[in-house]
DNA sequence: CTGTTAGCGCGTTCAT
DNA sequence: ATGAACGCGCTAACAG
């Protein structure tokens, strides 16, 4: 009872369809790519043949067939952050437009899953790819150029063949706003450093701290792990000992934590300790007291990033700009002065 | 110099190594997919070419041959709330360390954007789906499975062959609290009413009105489009004339907008007016004053539903509990009495 | 306008 | 243990 093959009778495909509707398997291939060279009537026949049996064309075998999987690659880090998801939102719904189907490769922090994501997305054989991950060097990323799979890169300023890159801009606009208020004469600074929260904003970290020392300032560093809740707990103790400051959070709902701690530890915002977030969302707004941010429209930035990949994918019309920027604007609200 | 044919020799094949190799092709197959009945030897020398040529098997090409693709598609509405990304997370974590790949099939909240989903989802030849989308209907769920696909349903109650489902309790438990308060005596509900909610919202907002019917209350339904600027203007405006009030809203964002327009009014929370968000996030604690809601770990639903899926596709450990069920937890916090 | 045929890159018998 | 040959489902010349 060898019938294994019986069980398994499933897809329909082009054949079948070829042989109910009377016709060979090029003229259906023909009907279903809009290949006008076809007769009307052969044509209904056929487009009726593909209603009855059903018959959807396999996006594999047809990929093969023309070395296109008409699937892009988006290697993003945990969408937990609400800027990653927003800006996935943008990516997912450009290339459904432009007919894509989007694969997801989520990298957690560390060299060696990269390494893991990279492979996969090679052998996934994507057309092209984005990337917005903080952790990847810029050698690891030419390195899949080496498959030739165009790449629009985020949050590195990279040139390339088939290669486009986006700049996100937090770093001087949060710089500005700091250096007025330490140039102001102020020497309160509290800078929050989370753990593997990215290579972005360590770089402004490091930005910082360079400038404090210039100016014979002193920034103190409070380093957590990632959590509104171990922030909230961790400034709740440090506010019993510390009555005012000046703090800087990588993200809004972690100055929530500072700002709440302060309140409930009976202090004024703005007026004894200020909070500044340097990623804000939509809660800086929902938030009260309402969160001093910097924002960028990240739906906006992965709707470019999939349209710039889209024009490298088509050879046709070639992307005239490679790079492209996005700035952060500056949200002044009632977290500071 | 036309030498295109020269410039597009990308990828290489299992061909290309075989012969560096100096084996044949089923041999290099053997290696890659570590079938045992290989000479040590000969396995050193297929994998010294196929590093040295930096081969990678082409997923397409291997998904064709045994007709499986080791992809899972998922399919959700826009991933801008934050449950709907972390249920996201979830699922793509689990896929990943199952060695699947996750292409991501975003739904409009129309039935016309539905069918083309289901379209693409089937033509994209994945193994297997996972499907959370309020305005999807049973029937064409039902036909998805037409075309073999498993599948893992969140948010309906469906029995299948290969199908399971996880149902998300949310009505209940929001009935019993709001049950609580009318029956302790209370007319004051105002029910926020935002439309494309979806479905499972929808479902709590009749049981409510029905309830209220049957007990002689009354149930006032505000109206609003989505987006925490719009009911927070509109609810300004509101609590110009109404000093109370018991409202319940869809999710926390949405309540914390009805919070701060009251409280800008110069009303009290829960004295005048109480809130009661139905889908909570993390924004429920951090939000002052803190918000009642119900919560469901949405980053475990998504594990679930994919670790479920795996079963299903996994043809020697057949699945054994094809539904599963969440029943939301109620925080009561500082919004209501 | 339509059918035939040769790949696309890889897995898998069936021999050897 | 290893190689030759066929098939997966479809597209793209090439004939007719």
């Amino acid at each position: 009872m060898e019938n294994k093959k019986i069980m398994r009778k499933d897809r329909v495909t082009i054949y079948e369809v070829a042989k109910v509707a009377g016709v060979s398997l090029a003229t259906v291939s023909r009907v279903i790519n809009h290949h006008d060279n076809v007769t009307e009537k052969t044509k209904q026949a056929v487009e009726e043949a593909i209603q009855r049996l059903g018959y959807k064309p396999s996006a594999l075998a047809q990929g093969l067939a023309n070395s296109r999987s008409t699937n892009i690659g988006i290697m993003i880090p945990s969408t937990g952050y609400s800027y990653v998801s927003n800006m996935l939102d943008g990516m997912i719904d450009v290339a459904k437009i432009y007919g894509y189907i989007s694969s997801i490769f989520i990298t957690k922090r560390t060299k060696e899953d990269a390494a893991n994501v990279i492979e996969s997305l090679i052998k996934s054989h994507v057309d092209g790819a984005v990337i917005f991950d903080d952790e990847l060097g810029t050698d690891e990323i030419r390195s899949i150029q080496n498959y030739h799979i165009p790449l629009i890169v985020i949050g590195h300023d990279m040139q390339g063949d088939a290669l486009g890159s986006i700049i996100l801009e937090y770093k001087d606009p949060v710089m500005d706003v700091v250096k007025e208020h330490m140039l102001a004469g102020n020497d309160d600074i509290y800078l929050l450093d989370i753990v593997n929260e990215g290579k972005m904003i360590d770089e402004i970290k490091e930005g910082l701290i360079d400038f404090a020392k210039e100016n014979n300032k002193h920034i103190e560093v409070l380093k957590f792990n990632d959590s509104y809740g171990l922030v909230y707990a961790g400034m709740k103790d440090f506010f019993r000992t510390h009555k005012s400051g000046y703090f800087i959070a990588p993200r809004d709902s972690l100055a929530a934590a500072i700002v709440n701690a302060a309140a409930e530890s009976g202090l004024r915002i703005p007026e004894d300790v200020q909070v500044l977030a340097e990623i804000g969302s939509k809660y800086s707004y929902i938030l009260r007291p309402q969160i001093s941010s910097f924002s960028i429209d990240m739906f906006r930035v992965g709707s470019v990033a999939v349209r710039m990949l889209t024009k490298l994918l088509d050879t046709t019309s070639p992307l005239k700009d490679k790079t492209f920027k996005f700035r952060a604007k500056f949200n002044k609200r009632s977290t500071t002065e």
